[in-house]
DNA sequence: ATCATCTATGTACAAATAACATATAGGTGT
DNA sequence: ACACCTATATGTTATTTGTACATAGATGAT
């Protein structure tokens, strides 16, 4: 994300041109896609995060936790303290029949989602074509 | 979006399952697009804008009208009254050199959204081949 | 053995974003 | 005069994310 990024604030008194860089809504989906595959726990799943593009420096521990500790407060997911292993003990979270159904209901709207975005890259594409500029806002990260 | 939507307010006591169906930070992205096109005004853009999945009962015109102040704000936009036609009078808008740049960088970011939407998508089919579910949460329109 | 460091989970608070409700006002038709 | 459509705008709340920090067990080095 860009350092200087003050304009999330938009309706404040801040001014920076970058978008804000966020993973919108993505941190859910991903967690119970994890979770169908294999049961895990937070701290693994942070890293697993990255493969979908949370690489700023590891994705917010906070989002995870609050976010598991949500899916199993609504039943998607459930979880075991593991305290065999290594190091501190684990809170190990299964998926539940419920959390697979939201995971596809996630699924179904990612789908929609991107073909809106295809859409927008298509028109943005055919309008400028040929006058491609160098990008001025350079190192983005995701936006939304 | 879902009508029994309670589900945004993840971290409260109320309990739905469907995701909230927000055009998360796409209103910007487009107005320029649209405005780099063609001079246009609020009213009007608010119509364009179901083109990019923003079809429940009209996007808020809070947002469009929030959003295009903001962008004449930062310079990426200039407007003027156009009292001329029928009806009240229009705040007509015309983007900026700066407007187009931004315009690029949400391009990009969007792109690289995509993608990762691609991927997650790719990797869902991969898992799931076979047992496709009829989904449960059919309804939706787009989550994020 | 105490210190730093890594793993692991969590909470409190603030900032950013979107939704909802409502206000204002000119124009058009009846 | 009235209803209705166009057009812009603001105030407040709800939702979602980010930042900062707290806790604590395990591991290895000095």
């Amino acid at each position: 994300m860009c350092k200087d990024n003050k304009r999330g604030e938009k309706y404040g008194p801040e001014k920076c041109e970058c978008p804000s860089g966020r993973m919108t809504r993505f941190t859910e989906p991903c967690l119970l896609f994890f979770l169908a595959k294999k049961p895990s726990y937070g701290y693994e799943l942070m890293d697993k995060l990255e493969q979908f593009g949370f690489t700023e420096g590891k994705p917010d521990p906070a989002m995870i936790y609050r976010t598991l500790r949500y899916l199993e407060k609504e039943g998607f997911v459930k979880s075991k303290w593991d305290t065999g292993g290594t190091g501190p003990a684990k809170r190990n979270y299964k998926i539940t029949a419920e959390g697979v159904d939201l995971l596809h209901g996630w699924a179904r709207s990612i789908r929609q989602r991107k073909e809106v975005l295809d859409k927008f890259i298509a028109r943005y594409k055919k309008y400028f074509k040929g006058k491609m500029p160098k990008f001025q806002y350079s190192s983005l990260l995701l936006t939304f």
